[in-house]
DNA sequence: TGGTTAAACAATCAAGCGTTCTTTTTTATT
DNA sequence: AATAAAAAAGAACGCTTGATTGTTTAACCA
């Protein structure tokens, strides 16, 4: 045998596409082998070879098309609307969405950023810094209105795009609660938390708080020496 | 050769643990070969059978130990604080400084979860489970007594956790900041959350925001036919 | 209808995998 | 000093892996 009826490249490819990313979802990209992948489009490993050059770059296409059209909406649901507040919750509102729909495509670009080799880790790099930079330029520009009230915007957008990427660890379609429930529940986290709150005590650290100086290993099975 | 010249199987057992945590941390778990691992401590891979039974189980061992400590140490530090804010402070802070301080067991118990086989999975998630739980815990209890306004602790708390843990995505030690200006920070904007905030506009979302209401597959090559 | 191209098969390769087993050497105990 | 136990070496195993090549067949087009 060789070329099966009815048998059409772009479809072909589309269903590579898919399915890669379905089984690096599932098992990791390390541990994902060609064919497995072949197998579940219903080819033969060494036919892969026509839609891609190496299984380096099927990870490569399937992050950075996932990141520009992750950043591209951003920018398109963002642009026109001017005030910071605003902006914000558009940010949390399309980012809850997008992730909401695309579970597989985010936990990929998340997770495996470190199976790409450096050239195409860069690029991906890059991509995400730019998302990055919508979200910290929307606090920035919050904090010097007035409205937020954010002492390390860099910081703040790191914690703020990890809260809201989180769902893709527990989300799944037809939960107990809608998108929009869970929308609001995670903006008001995030508007409550940019907007001051009200800091019933002074915010700096107690010093009496316990503090861990030194990660204490425990050996496997010998007990440590005791230390005075 | 054989046994080598000064070799001690506990120093042994610890230097695998620790070369394990580093291999995984930096490759993954189904990425880092047992030739690796034995390399890096200096052995032939047949050897590291003196200390583990297999692959899977040094994995299950690293994250089970981990995942204990962690529940461990949490409880101690909450323990004999009955104020919900007071209880959520030091949630925060003994969450975000045990990160600082373990990088790498905090990421491999977070990410290599999957690889874990059904059974070493199900302790661990238990495990996981009851360190939400006493977030969850804090959230309740303080929207009992009306200090919190949380409409979702559960969901909250799956937030606040991945927003906290986010800090092993890009902290190095040694940076800009001190621990203790990241801590402020972090817990400023899960205090802020919790608290309610001052909320300019009522929270529900509103309609007319742009949604993407289905995840448009944007084809590899081939040119997508129009559609109406 | 015939020629051309696209699609997939089938076979192969060297390398690497986790694991097991036997042997050798060092250390500890008597 | 003799013996037992511990620690590691090293070779071998059966398999799977990503990658490549040449061949065969179906689809398309003039």
């Amino acid at each position: 045998m060789a070329r099966t009826i009815g048998s059409n490249g772009a479809r072909t490819a589309e269903a590579i596409r898919q399915a890669g990313v379905k089984l690096i979802y599932k098992h990791g990209y390390e541990a994902m082998s060609l064919r497995q992948l072949a197998a579940e489009v219903g080819l033969q490993s060494g036919s892969l070879y026509k839609y891609f050059d190496n299984k380096q770059t099927l990870l490569f296409d399937i992050v950075r098309d996932h990141m520009e059209d992750l950043l591209g909406k951003a920018e398109a649901d963002l642009a026109g609307i001017e005030d910071p507040l605003a902006r914000l919750r558009v940010f949390c509102a399309f980012h809850l969405r997008y992730h909401m729909t695309r579970l597989a495509h985010v936990f990929i670009a998340n997770m495996e950023i470190r199976s790409l080799d450096e050239a195409h880790r860069a690029v991906v790099v890059g991509l995400r810094r730019r998302y990055e930079g919508l979200l910290e330029g929307i606090l920035r520009q919050g904090a010097a209105q007035g409205v937020f009230e954010v002492r390390e915007p860099k910081v703040a957008t790191y914690a703020i795009i990890s809260m809201l990427t989180g769902i893709c660890m527990w989300y799944l379609p037809g939960g107990r609660l809608s998108q929009d429930e869970i929308v609001d529940t995670y903006t008001a986290l995030v508007i409550g938390g940019v907007t001051g709150g009200a800091p019933l005590q002074p915010l700096a650290a107690p010093t009496e708080l316990p503090v861990h100086e030194k990660p204490t290993r425990r050996p496997a099975s010998v007990p440590k020496a005791a230390r005075t």
